[in-house]
DNA sequence: TTCGATGATTGGTA
DNA sequence: TACCAATCATCGAA
């Protein structure tokens, strides 16, 4: 028998002997018959362990640790922990609500059929034992009642639970502003979309993720891209666009704070013909004017080669191949018989360090 | 409710 | 050990 329901017999068993010493008849004895139920005593274990019964204080906060462990240590660990410790309270208040309701309507059931039987017996003797069954068959009821609370209660328990120990189900989509940070860094490194461990960092600082999540985002974005090129098309063409208007404002900035240009250029008008200065990625230009690297002095020597790289995004007719030669950064072509992401030509002609699948990173630009 | 998108996991490979 | 590929499970829009 458990320590709630003895409790809760035994403060039945108190009213009723007030009404034996009342009536001269005893009931005791109608709820002592029952042998500990096996299916009880774990529902009462669990519920005990898990801090729904029980003392409150701290209640549930070594469960809530464990599920937070696992989560994986990540930062919001403390958000999760006091979600899961709001639920348990929640699950802990309706459980002890109901458990004392089931305690009143049985007390007074049993208050009630004593009555009826109070009465009877002006009209027909009632034996001790008859009370005693009757009041037996009430307590077994309300005790089945009390086992489905239990056990209703041990469910959401686990529900819970499991609900905060498996990762999978915890998944959140990335904010668009995370998600933003890694399309950008992705299609402007297409030629060798393989951050190095540095560059995974920051970004994952940037993002508010881990590093971890952020080479999951990478492996998912590579496969999912060589996989269907022509979907990411025009993703490829919108972040290269964004790219691109980020490196003009930059640039317009430059030229602002340096004066140092000829006020001409020599380029400019001639709208049909980009002079693409490296024949590799051109987004590894602008990569100094997005990340940390950035510096005012690399920007008046490379304003022109900025310009006519924003211009020819500008002009861009949405496709990779037509007409840029082998300047199509975000080109399939990077991408190998094979599948690996490379040809043996794209690497060397990159101007930022690039690296294969597998050996180190060395790009650090971000 | 359906279905595509997406983050996470798992097993295999170099 | 990093990565790929397949798969799972959830999210979120229609």
């Amino acid at each position: 028998m458990s320590i709630r329901k003895r409790s809760i017999c035994i403060s039945t068993r108190g009213k009723l002997e007030t009404r034996k010493n009342l009536e001269g008849l005893s009931i005791r004895g109608a709820q002592e018959e029952d042998p500990p139920d096996p299916q009880l005593m774990r529902l009462d274990n669990m519920l005990l362990a898990e801090g729904v019964s029980g003392p409150e204080k701290g209640g549930g906060s070594a469960a809530a640790a464990a599920a937070a462990a696992a989560s994986g240590g990540s930062s919001d660990n403390s958000i999760e922990h006091s979600d899961y410790r709001a639920k348990l309270t929640q699950i802990r208040q309706i459980y002890h609500t109901e458990l004392e309701k089931y305690e009143q309507a049985c007390n007074e059931f049993t208050t009630h059929v004593m009555n009826l039987l109070r009465e009877q017996s002006r009209t027909r003797p009632i034996s001790p034992k008859e009370i005693e069954r009757m009041v037996g068959i009430i307590h077994r009821k309300f005790s089945s009642i009390q086992m489905q609370l239990k056990q209703s209660t041990c469910e959401a328990v686990m529900i819970l639970r499991s609900r905060f120990l498996d990762a999978r189900r915890k998944r959140r989509n990335f904010s668009k502003q995370a998600t933003e940070i890694l399309n950008e860094y992705f299609y402007s490194h297409l030629s060798n979309p393989y951050p190095s461990e540095e560059a995974k960092e920051e970004l994952a600082k940037k993002c508010s993720i881990t590093v971890s999540q952020v080479s999951n985002w990478f492996g998912n974005k590579r496969i999912r891209y060589k996989k269907n090129i022509g979907k990411f098309q025009e993703e490829a063409n919108l972040y290269a666009a964004k790219t691109a208007v980020t490196a003009a404002h930059a640039v317009a900035a430059a030229v602002q704070n340096n004066q140092t240009n000829s006020p001409t250029t020599p380029n400019s008008g001639s709208s049909g013909s980009f002079n693409l200065p490296n024949s590799g990625d051109m987004f590894m230009n602008m990569q100094s004017l997005n990340g940390d690297s950035y510096q005012g002095s690399q920007v008046g020597a490379n304003v022109q080669s900025q310009v006519d790289t924003l211009r020819h995004v500008i002009n861009q007719t949405g496709g990779y191949s037509d007409g840029l030669g082998g300047n199509s950064l975000y080109s399939p072509h990077n991408l190998n018989a094979n599948g690996g992401w490379q040809d043996a030509t794209t690497p060397s002609s990159v101007t930022s360090p690039t690296e294969g699948p597998g050996s180190v990173h060395s790009d650090t630009s971000n």
